[in-house]
DNA sequence: GCCGTTTTCGGCCCGACTGTTTTCAGTCG
């Protein structure tokens, strides 16, 4: 797929036309139609066979047939054409905070510099300070932010940044009325790139000094009376917005974004003889309609209360227009969990104390999956030990009648594509999960007939974690995604939302593909110890972000419709 | 550069904070 390279040059011509001063709603064009693309779920090469490219959101005429271009021969001559014209160190100091586009062509026709280097030797050398525009501070803020551009490690792990949320949420509830979260975060995004509170307060003064008091804080990046910026550990941003409560859903439905979902949401209110920004919803004598709830500015909008899970201009506001919202799948529909490791393998506790762990739960079933011989890193069962395995785990099954323990298996696929065990001995267990541990590097065709040749064995039930990303630390294998689910569908094998917050894999759009393919998932915990268990939400968040209701996930459904499934 | 139940041309979301400015431009979200 080359649907993210394409993404991403068009996001650079963003940024050099920005730099050449373009117009801003040219610029914003080539971003949204980056975002499309990013967000496509099928492959733009085929797509683009197919002579279909208008069809996608925010591709015109122009951006098709540049498409085109690069598809065909791999280059785009506008890109390339202005990259000629803007110096190419101009575009990274861009990405300095504070430096926009135009503090970066000034300062370039100044002094022709083009690295960050070069940057900071300016300022430190006060050479910089005295040129029009610039004064101490503004110097200041350039070596600051400086600074933080590099030492930021730019993204935060969504199970790493929800937590210290809650927490500085329920700090701020003594100190305000209504408190939450926003942002990418509320949206449930796999990663963030900071914290957004929002807090509503009849004391707002009170509420900005109880945030800015904050034993965490690092540094005060910036603070008015209703908005405040500091940074804690890591680099962590946050921000803080206080309002009054009469204003609570307008400003919870304006900071949650997404920013594409929030301008059409706007342009709908303007079509609409209104207007909509983070205090209400206002109509043409700019009297208050509505604002007090986040139901009532839907509502004022025609329109039912979208999930912020969805709210990312991918088709949510049509479907909330036409009445055909997805169901989206609960943590409460989960009924039980398919992807447990034990002390067989190199999980931490007995099966037995995950069984206890899952029924405190509240689970009706559970499957035990350990890993299998060719896994030695992880301590993969022998073909006797699986035996030995699948006898204890039903024999624990008759101890605890309100929970059925299926005995499983996370066989590895080998780089054949056979499997780890064999037929005969899958054939004793009663769920399989089917996974791809080694040969990461081979080639996209090898590894797609690998994950398709274990599909196609009877026994597997599952791929689990099918693209085995780490986010920030491995990418996706190199599968076709358009014939595993293809084939996923055709043999009605499950591909696995793994909850892991490190995986999130499948990824949100490859779940919004599956639902377009027909694929059912299984949303599992891969647990390796109790604490995993918790991460649940993070899976179902990333299935309900690809659009997947209920129906489509085995594991929401009774253990026999389960196991009859296939 | 995209787009159309007002439009194939003329619109395109809206506001807070900062710094350097006597009224606003730049940056950010």
């Amino acid at each position: 797929m080359r649907n993210l390279e394409i993404a991403g040059i068009f996001n650079q011509i963003a940024d050099l036309l920005e730099i050449q001063g373009a117009n801003p709603f040219r610029i914003r064009a080539y971003r949204r139609a980056a975002d499309n693309l990013e967000n496509l779920t099928d492959n733009i090469e085929v797509i683009a066979r197919q002579g279909t490219l208008r069809a996608i959101p925010g591709i015109g005429e122009d951006l098709a047939s540049k498409i085109a271009e690069y598809i065909d021969s791999g280059k785009m001559e506008f890109f390339d054409q202005l990259k000629k014209e803007v110096p190419p160190g101009l575009a990274r100091l861009v990405d300095i905070p504070s430096v926009g586009p135009k503090t970066a062509k000034q300062i370039y026709d100044l002094f022709h510099i083009q690295t960050i280097d070069e940057l900071e030797e300016l300022c430190k050398t006060e050479k910089l300070l005295g040129a029009p525009g610039f004064k101490k501070k503004t110097v200041e803020n350039i070596l600051r932010g400086i600074d933080i551009y590099r030492r930021r490690k730019g993204i935060f792990l969504l199970g790493r940044t929800l937590p210290i949320a809650n927490q500085i949420c329920k700090y701020l509830e003594l100190h305000a009325e209504r408190v939450s979260y926003g942002g990418s975060l509320r949206r449930m995004k796999e990663v963030v790139h900071d914290i957004d509170i929002l807090a509503s307060s009849g004391n707002p003064e009170a509420t900005m000094k109880a945030f800015l008091s904050m034993p965490s804080i690092g540094e005060v990046l910036a603070q008015g009376s209703t908005k405040a910026s500091v940074r804690v550990q890591d680099d962590l941003q946050i921000d803080l917005r206080v309002i009054e409560p009469k204003n609570w859903g307008a400003a919870l439905q304006y900071f949650t974004g997404s920013k594409a979902h929030n301008i059409r949401m706007r342009e709908r209110a303007i079509k609409l003889g209104m207007k909509l920004n983070e205090y209400g919803l206002f109509d043409a004598g700019e009297k208050f309609v509505a604002g007090l709830e986040e139901e009532d500015i839907f509502g004022k909008l025609g329109l039912p209360w979208i999930p912020p899970v969805l709210r990312e201009d991918q088709g949510e506001i049509e479907a909330a227009i036409e009445g055909r919202l997805p169901n989206l799948v609960k943590v409460s529909d989960i009924q039980g969990d398919l992807h447990m490791h034990t002390t067989w393998s190199d999980g931490a506790y007995s099966i037995e104390e995950m069984v206890e762990a899952a029924r405190k739960r509240g689970y009706k079933y559970v499957a035990i999956t350990d890993h299998s011989k060719s896994l030695g890193v992880a301590g993969g069962l022998s073909d006797a030990d699986l035996i030995r395995h699948t006898d204890e785990i039903h024999a624990l099954d008759s101890k605890y009648p309100d929970i059925r323990i299926l005995a499983g298996t996370e066989v590895d696929i080998r780089q054949d594509g056979t499997l780890d065990y064999s037929d005969e001995l899958l054939g004793k267990l009663d769920f399989v999960v089917a996974s791809v541990h080694s040969g990461f590097k081979q080639d996209r065709a090898t590894l797609t007939n690998r994950v398709v040749r274990a599909m196609q064995n009877p026994h597997v039930r599952v791929i689990g974690h099918p693209t085995g990303r780490l986010l920030g630390d491995r990418d996706a294998y190199d599968l076709d995604f358009d014939e595993v689910m293809k084939e996923a569908a055709r043999t009605r094998t499950c591909l696995e939302v793994n909850s892991n917050f490190h995986r999130l894999d499948l990824s949100d759009v490859l779940c919004r593909k599956a639902r377009d393919m027909g694929v059912h998932v299984i949303i599992s915990t891969d647990s390796h110890n109790y604490d995993d268990l918790l991460n649940l939400p993070y899976g179902v968040a990333t299935a309900q972000r690809g659009w997947i209701e209920k129906e489509r996930v085995l594991n929401a459904r009774p253990v026999e419709e389960l196991l009859s499934f296939k």
